[in-house]
DNA sequence: AAGTGTCAAGCATTA
DNA sequence: TAATGCTTGACACTT
């Protein structure tokens, strides 16, 4: 989100949900005219984030409330939000700016629940459908970044589901999935990502700073991001950086998110398109480039 | 008008 | 066995 704008009189924001009594009792209309504002309200942020020189923007997943249960095309005012889709993506590429997508936390790919890995999939899908309607490239360019996010007590085994999910998918949507290490020391590193999910089916790793600290096998962040990199081919790897809020709160959780950064590491920002995760969003990037 | 508790989806971890 | 966190808003309800 754009704190910037979401905290004028009028906000501009591109989550607009509903609770699933209204979904019952409004259906597809509304869907359509909260997607139609959130289309509308992304291609502001696009804007300011291009008049900032803000180049890479993690979009909310709730940019089309309740899309696992239609298609985009069932929307009454599908042709308008083609066109406010179409301006986004074309802006983004003009500008060559990245955007990426992160599905919620229950978007499980490897679940032992056959269920849940449908509901998972059909997830990603409509991610990949919001891209195609914006006209982005079918690339982790434009990312859909997942974690693993559990192991069900057998890694092995959760591996092998999550790579028969990769190879379920249509190719829009398994051309832009990512990988990312998880931030507890039980779940997934990028060594074992590397291995288990990148070499096989070819998913990149999005290499995350500060998770690597709660799953870094012995490996230094460098190393950590190197391994991750290499799992990129000819796009330019996308890395997560945020620095835990306990520097500045003894009480917070260690893998909470400050809501600043302070320290951009030099190395990987030549390396690689750095997402900064803070809580006060793009104002903390604006405060590391005014220091 | 402003504050509070609960809500579609899953796990691991802690209490 | 039951909270908690992961992110933040929608909505119903109370003040």
């Amino acid at each position: 989100m754009n704190r910037t704008l979401r905290d004028r009189d009028d906000p501009v924001r591109c989550n607009r949900d509903m609770r699933r009594a209204t979904w019952e009792s409004d259906g597809l209309p509304y869907a359509s005219e909260l997607t139609r504002q959130n289309f509308a309200d992304l291609l502001t942020v696009l804007r300011w984030n291009r008049d900032h020189d803000v180049r890479f923007y993690r979009c909310t997943s709730t940019l089309v409330p309740w899309n696992s249960q239609f298609d985009l095309e069932a929307l009454p005012d599908y042709d308008e939000i083609r066109r406010l889709a179409e301006a986004c993506g074309a802006l983004v590429d003009d500008a060559g700016m990245r955007l990426t997508f992160h599905p919620d936390y229950w978007c499980k790919l490897a679940s032992e629940s056959p269920a849940t890995v449908d509901r998972s999939v059909e997830a990603v899908e409509y991610h990949a459908d919001w891209l195609d309607l914006m006209g982005l490239d079918r690339s982790p360019r434009y990312a859909i970044n997942v974690h693993i996010g559990a192991t069900y007590g057998d890694k092995t085994a959760t591996a092998e589901r999550f790579r028969d999910a990769v190879r379920s998918l249509s190719p829009g949507a398994r051309r832009r999935l990512t990988v990312e290490n998880d931030d507890k020391p039980g779940l997934w590193s990028v060594t074992e990502l590397a291995a288990s999910v990148s070499d096989p089916v070819g998913v990149p790793v999005t290499f995350d700073y500060l998770h690597h600290y709660f799953t870094d096998r012995g490996d230094t962040y460098r190393e950590g991001f190197e391994t991750a990199a290499a799992t990129w081919g000819d796009v330019r790897p996308i890395a997560h950086y945020s620095e835990p809020k306990r520097l500045r709160d003894p009480e917070a959780r260690p893998q909470a998110h400050a809501d600043r950064v302070a320290d951009l590491p030099a190395w990987l920002r030549e390396r690689a398109d750095v997402m900064v995760e803070a809580g006060a969003k793009e104002r903390a990037l604006a405060e590391i480039r005014s220091a």
